[in-house]
DNA sequence: CTGAAAGCGCTAACAA
DNA sequence: TTGTTAGCGCTTTCAG
């Protein structure tokens, strides 16, 4: 039963006393109906009994198409990416196109690296959710002229495909809410700042508390190195440290946030008591969190939906020079992390 | 700058008028001590400057290997196969390899038509996370040559090669530390009998039960249609109807646990005060939970390495004809969902 | 409606 | 050490 050998069209063609031609014309979906119907059915017929599989080495060589895009992402275990790669891979499936999954590990370098790979596989696109401010892969994907599309990242040079979501409104809703809450005394832990959206959601809130002229010290804006559970906690510790009458916190992300949260209990602080925090992205499982975290929504199936979308639309129409932007609508979940602001009379609850 | 058409050994060898051949082998590590210093320093420089990239399809239908390998799981929703996939990839990487990713949706006809898309683009090789006791993949991949792995998950048929932690062990470890607490009145929600680690989980619960002379009765183990949160939680309410009395469960994995907080919730009871759960792989986060689940815990990432390692032994082997077994070791974590079982005097906590 | 033949880019056996 | 050539499996023009 091992055949080591695959079935190719020539066996095809030699079981059937026909040409290799008339067998790939047979069951070419485009091409089938300049063959008779008797003889379409009859290669239907063996190839199934036969077993016969195309080979997509040889399909990829003789039309320079492989049928296959790479998506490139940090790294799995963010759980916010699971989600954007079924999304992809859902409107990929309807096509017939299949993914590589690679991870840039938030280092540009190795996202070059990993680009270079791809496109030595053939791919026929790129989708990038991992891209920095300035970022040399958008070149190199232009010089070698594969279509790229950005996820949830932008980049300073312009003229990219983008999907992203309305990161400054989110941080809005964010900063509403807490204003809401009665909060004025309000800190932001960013992430690195050539990330796009850490600097993009920094801005944007700075420049909401500003509408509301409410002036942002600078001790109360802390970076953390990454946009990781890790990061978020060495940032809030230095937070913490200089901004002991701070009421309320927003974080670049909720792996962030969650750092935050570490970091608050070993200043025997307690959320959302002494201090209220918000999150971004709305991970998976935080409803069942202790502290469910208050948090910015965005649509992650969706926007790998829009990407995939707007990725094969540019491969078919093999027009490079034009770009589009997809922007989508974060929406603010609230729960247990964020309270009303309390007016301390005596000593707090530092206990 | 845009130039749609990729650079070939041949673009090479008419800029340096040499032949493809020697290019070819200049480029390649086996081969190039064959042609002069001088040559390869020069055709490297070329291949540089001029940015070419060996084209994978050419490669593979030149040399029969893609150096791709499929990977098939049920589903990336699911936390415990994100590490896994990592595990794969970092033994890949080391090797050229490269992977596709693909979901069988719990289902065997879409796992069995997945499986014959990534023979079709010529996968080396295929790793599986998501057999069901009875599978005709595995079939598929015999009769089609392709080497095959199945991680976490085995066959009733024998003769495959499996990376799998001891179930049995786990769910023993889980039994005792419950048994320790004093919980004799022990339940288990079971996952679908046709996967196997539904199987095996629950055989070990009653033969585990039963080495400690403690009989399970029927009505104490309702089966889960599925290895999900909204499965557990089903399958608890039903549990929960018919069984006032437990003290204690054990769920088939953590998703239905997580199901099984719900139904109790709904029951108006609490964990652990008045049951206490145990669930299955130690997913990411639980440490976070209001009621942080104790669980057994299995090594993720090192069994996709482990995995990712025997399969690229058995396609550089190319013996099919032999199989292998990887066992790895589960733990028990011990976390805030067990606690010593309480003699109710009155009339409990049911509030 | 079907066949013959070329060629995608690469590697390797064979020649020189 | 390098060149010549064949051929992997497929699609497609050009003939018939």
């Amino acid at each position: 039963m091992v055949q080591r050998k695959r079935v190719t069209l020539r066996d095809l063609a030699e079981h059937l006393n026909i040409n290799t031609s008339t067998v790939s014309r047979a069951l070419s979906e485009k091409s089938s109906e300049m063959i008779s119907p008797d003889v379409v059915k009859r290669v239907k017929k063996a190839a199934l009994e036969m077993g016969y599989k195309q080979n997509a080495a040889a399909y990829a060589l003789k039309m320079g198409s492989t049928k296959t895009i790479g998506m490139i992402i940090p790294d799995l275990m963010n759980p916010v990416f699971p989600p954007i790669i079924r999304g992809i891979q859902s409107v990929l499936d309807r096509y017939g196109y299949t993914a590589f999954l690679a991870y840039s590990e938030n280092n540009e370098i190795t996202a070059h690296t990993e680009v270079e790979r791809l496109i030595s596989r053939g791919v026929d696109g790129i989708i990038y959710a991992a891209a920095f401010r300035t970022d040399s892969v958008v070149d190199l994907c232009k010089s070698q002229g594969v279509p790229l599309v950005l996820v949830n990242r932008v980049v300073d040079q312009g003229d990219v495909d983008t999907v992203k979501v309305d990161d400054s409104l989110g941080i809005k809703m964010a900063v509403d809410h807490l204003l809401e809450l009665g909060h004025r005394k309000i800190g932001f832990i960013a992430g690195p700042k050539n990330i796009s959206v850490s600097y993009i959601r920094l801005r944007a809130f700075t420049q909401t508390m500003a509408e509301h002229d409410l002036e942002v010290e600078p001790h109360r804006i802390v970076e953390a190195h990454a946009l990781s559970e890790d990061a978020g906690e060495k940032a809030m510790s230095v937070f913490l440290g200089q901004n002991s009458d701070a009421t309320a916190i927003i974080a670049s992300n909720d792996l962030i946030a969650l750092g935050c949260y570490t970091a608050l209990r070993q200043f025997g602080y307690t959320c959302p008591k002494r201090l209220s925090i918000v999150g971004f992205n709305n991970m998976p499982y935080l409803d069942w969190f202790a502290t469910p975290l208050t948090t910015v929504s965005i649509p992650h199936f969706q926007m790998g939906e829009r990407s995939a979308e707007l990725l094969l639309k540019r491969i078919k129409s093999g027009n490079l020079d034009f770009n589009e932007e997809v922007l989508l609508k974060p929406k603010l979940v609230i729960r247990g992390s964020t309270a009303p602001v309390v007016r301390r009379k005596k000593k707090s609850d530092a206990s």
